[in-house]
DNA sequence: TAATCTAACAACGA
DNA sequence: CTCGTTGTTAGATT
């Protein structure tokens, strides 16, 4: 997206669903409209475009989506929620499976974003590191797996990734983390970003679209035990169950991931 | 203590739990100091007392406790906590049976404050009317008894009240405020006041001690059903029961109060 | 299947 | 007999 839409100008947006903005159309596109692209970033499941004058636009897809380009002249994807145009003709639509957020901020409302402002570190930035992971951990008492998918304590693990990092980490997602011994933190710290980044170099997800529209490749067969509930476990065949953990699902090899310490 | 205590200046303070206090020691003594009382009042199971100067001393007893006045020269309670002392000799002790607060704020802080700037409207106020309850109650879902000893809806309503507050209106603690009919939102109304009214018309309860040492006369014989376990219930003569209601114990007739609607 | 908010509820500690 | 904090859960959302 940075090679590609950086420095253009808005020219125009169509808001199909209003309930996606956090103030009114009218609001948003009279403050939008005219504002070049200073820059396109990302802080977990958030993507973040700066605009002229300091402006942010926060976008989070939700349950799942895509947000894909189109050319000038160019057919246009066929369903959408939001389009948003610049001037020389292309432009990029967005589409949520359910619902998501398009939020128009200034740099004060970025800071007290409900949601963008309390995001943790991203996991695969340089400070995430084993140090820094203990030091969140230190004093709770919750369960793993809540811990891990909250993104005010990392950016980042969503429940597909959630799976296999407790699966490789040996854990299981209801243990709590008052009992955690140093060896497991160790674990836990490598598995995360292990997950993570055998996603990123896969392009992502295969149920997602990158920007021009192409799946990306991190697929079933990736999977170590999540989604694969009836199968054997990788490492000792036990077959994988899946179990009610909070309001999320975890999918565990109930051999590998005990509850109880070590 | 409007008749003792207002109009005299503060000549000093004993504070022997500094953990009662919002701020260090030194600089509350220091702010303390000199000021005269302005006024007394209560909001819920708050003490306000006006200082000079625009600054509030917030007393609340917690689990219990009581705050005695002594004369110039006169025996001082035994056992106390925090003692104030005026510059004619005379003063007040305040105990705690195990934890409360003593805070000092300015007008800015009382507003702020976590607990008090928060209260609801107190239960025996002018305003405390049907339709301002029938507002309250409008909208919410959980449990009655849990809202009505959440001092941010109203303030005044304890555990102890609560339990006869629930039996006069034949309500379960359990029942589930979206399915009160308007009878009994208006026998709810009523019971609350009649319960408080009985109260403050015996001058507290009996295990509580007003300024000058004297106790209350709301005693067991005036309970209905409240800590009366195992006897009979005052209309139909079934057993009382004590059942776990949340974090709180309730008393309860079982066939007066029943969980289902009417 | 996926993510987040909110309200309600529970356990703990001062 | 009280209260704040933290964590857990169910329900809701487009």
């Amino acid at each position: 997206m940075n090679r590609e839409i950086v420095v253009k100008e808005i020219a125009g947006v169509d808001v199909l669903q209003h309930k996606n903005l956090n103030m009114p159309v009218e609001k948003f596109v009279k403050t939008i409209v005219g504002r070049r692209i200073i820059s396109v970033g990302a802080r977990g499941k958030w993507l973040i475009l700066e605009l002229q004058g300091m402006q942010f636009l926060l976008i989070n897809l939700g349950m799942g989506g895509d947000i894909l380009h189109f050319n000038p002249g160019a057919a246009m994807p066929e369903a959408y929620k939001f389009r948003l145009r610049f001037n020389d003709g292309s432009g990029f639509t967005i589409n949520f499976w359910w619902f998501g957020y398009i939020h128009l901020v200034d740099s004060e409302g970025l800071k007290k974003h409900k949601m963008v402002g309390e995001l943790g570190l991203s996991l695969l930035e340089e400070g995430f590191t084993l140090e820094h992971l203990r030091g969140l951990l230190k004093g709770r008492k919750g369960n793993v797996k809540a811990f891990l998918i909250d993104q005010r304590n990392m950016a980042g693990i969503g429940n597909v990734y959630a799976q296999d990092i407790l699966f490789k980490a040996k854990l299981h997602p209801n243990r709590k983390i008052n009992t955690l011994t140093e060896r497991e933190m160790q674990d836990l710290h490598a598995s995360m970003r292990e997950v993570l980044a055998k996603s990123v170099e896969k392009g992502g997800l295969a149920y997602e679209k990158d920007f021009y529209g192409k799946n990306g490749r991190f697929a079933g067969e990736d999977f170590l035990v999540g989604y694969k509930e009836g199968k054997p476990c990788p490492i000792c065949s036990t077959t994988i169950k899946k179990i009610k953990t909070g309001s999320t699902s975890t999918y565990i090899c109930p051999k590998c991931q005990k509850t109880s310490s070590t």
